[in-house]
DNA sequence: GTACGCATGTAAACGGTTACATGATTTG
DNA sequence: CAAATCATGTAACCGTTTACATGCGTAC
């Protein structure tokens, strides 16, 4: 089986929380992650299973009331999360906006950017603030990913800005 | 059946082209869309049979040679992409950048930085180069997506620049 | 004329998403 | 205690990706 970015992250929060129910890690990740790499709940249900499968992650089942599934992550699942987050990076991202595709193809782009603009206004409004909370957290990394989400909304605002045509 | 962005792409070179075949599609995107939304030449030759099926293309095989398929546009197809290009688009793109991911999960950031920032700025070169080539261009949406494209790795590159301790 | 790369296409596997379903809590 | 919402899970569908396969030019 492969391992793709939603393993590791499903990995890499058990093994933060030490054990985790798929909700758990639902709600985990809808207010950390989920901001720029989101997912439906329904893969938090199949993902550690098929991690469970490959031996990354141990199932538990409670035995009475909601009979939850429990996991926790084995030695082998620690060692490839390890790896996976020591090994550079290549590759780039890709955009993937659909606004700028209708840009692409030829919309109108004050209107297109008009209404952009407003999302990413709010988005960045949300950042911010979640900002304010977290700036001294340990560990760093959910703090740096945060920046970056800062500092890519600042620039899709500035970007949709000069299309919309408003005044710096 | 539901138009995803990849039928708009596929729709939107067919309507430009005014006739294609899978292949010219391959060639274009990858110069063009394939920067920012890239999918394997496979899908250039699933794709139009889809949107075929749903009456947006008309499809038409040669005989003799290579049996190639050519595509053009319907009245209908160019109503949808139309309608698409012309209705505001209030979503916002996600992040979805690995490099960002492990760095969440613990990664040590002068590692991840040294690497992105090294492709991120070979991004930046072509873009640029391509930014020569296109810049008095019309239509001008390739250009304007474009110019998201170059804001875009500036950015990448200055945030992992920090990262990796380089000196401004 | 043979080798290599460009061009062209299909099939199968798999991940991701949508949809469906229902049990447990809380709140008015 | 009824209604709404939170919590939990499974199943099926479908788009995307990977893999396989082969024909056609062109250059040496």
């Amino acid at each position: 089986m492969r391992l793709t970015p939603v393993s590791y992250v499903v990995l890499g929060f058990v093994d933060f929380l030490g054990e985790a129910t798929p909700y758990q890690l639902k709600k985990l990740v809808g207010e950390s992650v989920g901001n720029f790499w989101s997912f439906p709940h329904a893969q938090l249900y199949t993902e550690p299973e098929r991690l469970a499968a490959a031996g990354l992650l141990e199932e538990e089942r409670e035995q009475g009331g909601r009979r939850r599934k429990r996991y926790r992550v084995t030695d082998a699942g620690r060692r490839a999360l390890r790896e996976w987050t020591a090994t550079p990076h290549r590759e780039l991202p890709e955009l993937r906006d659909t606004a700028l595709l209708k840009l692409f193809f030829g919309a109108e782009p004050a209107a297109i950017a008009a209404t952009q603009l407003e999302a990413h206004r709010a988005k960045l409004a949300e950042y911010e603030a979640l900002y304010e909370r977290i700036r001294d957290m340990q560990p760093r990394g959910p703090v740096l990913a945060l920046e970056m989400g800062l500092a890519y909304e600042r620039n899709a605002i500035a970007y949709w800005k000069r299309l919309a045509g408003e005044e710096a």
